[in-house]
RNA sequence: GACCCCAUCGUCUAGAGGCCUAGGACACCUGGUUUUCAUCCAGGCAACACGGGUUCGAAUCCCGUUGGGGUCACCA
């Protein structure tokens, strides 16, 4: 059994990329790499009506942003092109051929309203809605009159009686009792292949060995099973994925906010960052944590997936997000920020090329708390802009405070000596000696009034970077009274 | 509703019958460093859903209950 190990990764092109296919294309990818096997990338398009020409290509192009490159599909080309469904319809043409003279099909003339009503009554009487068979016992000369007439017909696969069994790697054995599916469309009105009968012909054809894809298939696999069986193929192995929930538990989706890679992409997480995240989420590495595509591969093995649904957490994202962004050089930190503060129209690119070493100090002082490139923007806003706003009760506070304030302002003012960090602090440990105020009393104050915020990166450093003429402004828009907001 | 899956700290998880007084990470709290803030360091809080078995012994195996989720298309 040394055969090589096949996977591959098959979303359709309907729109962005979301997190849980990302993962499910991560585990695939790290299972090839770990097995030194292929990793294949197919496009599932045979929904014409959903899918897009532009879901396509931000497709593949968010695939080479995550890193995650594949060795056989669309660009790279490979032995079994091509990779997109809908370049492959003679060849499910041929296979449906196949299955029409096995028997195996069938057409079914219902129409859309007959089988909601039938859904309706099954449902009604508490059964799990399937196809019941009717179009099965049409006559030849039935079927040759309804054709005749113009009426339109799909292909159904004729379901034998049996049990079912789903061998699954992550979750063992599944058993599908006989009577719960019903006869199933193989192709619609318009002679369009479905997806449960592309998958099956194109990982057949495609010699995949793994199944890996995510639980909602689980309930699929019955059928596809069926189709390999009819269609004289072995089935693959299969491994199902554990859904990934969102906060409240339910399968993640649009209405809890951002679950498309793109929006992670677009708020500047770095790729690495994210799919580190995205691989704990149902799998623990033995040796930490944080670990590069790379160890991860090493270490991958689907037997240790596992088997229940992640919650996904956008906290601990920013925390892994922030560990790779220490990792940068200060140089690479600065210029990957820069479209970020350029978009929140902070500082431009022309001039952050002029300011380059005063800007890479500025994101020097908040590197610990940057989670993603687009932190950037609240944590460093008023090295850029005046206009700090303040709450009532921030007011009020400096309004107490104006003694300490206007003795820092007059300080500073006075201050000929160069403004750097050790000058910063005797100038501040001169104002805490000359009034009294010492900590919270002396610091807050005087943050509050060069930042805007109750938080932020060391005085000393912020107080230089802002060069003494601003500092000297912020303070005397508080000492004049000055107050806007 | 039917079928299927799942069930360890708030969250992600370790745990393959004795190594478990249940370990780690995020978050949170406390202390140290810092006259502010953050980093950093040290410490702390916090979980085996419930009930029956099996076994000398169960978080781990079996059954049931409860809870959660997924799927029930001429979407994938």
């Amino acid at each position: 059994m040394s055969e090589q190990v096949r996977v591959r990764f098959a979303p359709s092109p309907t729109g962005d990329l979301h997190l849980g296919n990302v993962r499910t294309a991560l585990y695939n990818w790290l299972y090839a790499k770990h097995t030194g096997g292929a990793f294949i990338l197919r496009v599932e398009d045979t929904d014409k009506v959903r899918s897009t020409e532009q879901s396509f290509e931000s497709l593949l192009e968010i695939m080479k942003w995550l890193g995650l490159d594949w060795t056989e599909g669309p660009g790279v080309g490979g032995p079994h092109a091509p990779y997109r469904q809908s370049e492959r319809t003679a060849i499910y043409e041929d296979y449906l051929g196949k299955l029409k003279s096995g028997g195996f099909v069938y057409p079914c003339y219902c129409t859309e309203e007959e089988l909601e009503l039938e859904r309706k009554r099954q449902l009604g009487r508490g059964h799990m809605p399937k196809y019941g068979g009717k179009c099965l016992k049409l006559t030849e000369a039935e079927r040759k009159q309804w054709d005749a007439e113009g009426k339109t017909s799909v292909l159904r696969f004729k379901v034998p009686a049996g049990e079912i069994l789903v061998r699954d790697e992550v979750r063992g054995e599944v058993v599908f009792p006989d009577d719960q599916l019903g006869d199933f469309v193989l192709t619609r009105s318009d002679g369009s292949p479905t997806y449960n009968f592309t998958v099956v012909v194109d990982d057949a054809l495609m010699k995949v060995t793994h199944v890996i894809r995510g639980e909602d298939h689980l309930s699929n696999t019955p059928k596809q099973i069926l189709i390999y069986k009819a269609l004289g193929f072995t089935p693959p192995k299969f491994a199902h994925l554990s859904i990934i929930k969102g906060a409240d538990g339910q399968k993640l989706s649009k209405r809890h906010g951002e679950t498309s890679c793109e929006s992670y992409r677009a708020k500047g997480y770095l790729p690495e960052a994210f799919l580190n995240y995205l691989a704990l989420l149902g799998w623990a590495p033995k040796s930490g944590e944080i670990l590069s595509l790379k160890e991860m591969a090493a270490e991958f093995d689907l037997t240790h997936v596992g088997k229940s649904g992640a919650t996904f957490d956008a906290v601990k994202l920013h925390w892994m997000g922030a560990q790779y962004i220490a990792k940068l050089s200060l140089d690479d930190l600065t210029r990957g920020v820069l479209p970020f503060l350029d978009e929140a129209q902070l500082l431009t690119r022309d001039k952050a090329r002029d300011k380059f070493d005063w800007l890479k100090q500025v994101v020097d002082t908040v590197r610990t708390s940057l989670g993603c490139y687009s932190d950037v923007v609240k944590e460093t806003f008023y090295f850029f802009s005046d206009e700090l706003s303040f709450e009532p009760a921030q007011t009020e506070e400096m309004s107490g405070q104006l003694k300490v304030l206007e003795a820092f302002e007059k300080a500073f003012q006075e201050w000929a000596g160069e403004f750097n960090g050790e000058n910063f602090m005797k100038i501040v440990k001169e104002v805490g000696k000359a009034t009294g105020a010492k900590g919270k009393g002396l610091y807050h104050p005087l943050r509050l009034a060069l930042t805007g915020r109750e938080d932020g990166p060391e005085l000393a450093k912020v107080g230089p970077i802002l060069g003494r003429d601003k500092v000297v402004e912020r303070l005397r828009v508080w000492t004049k009274g000055e107050v806007k907001d």
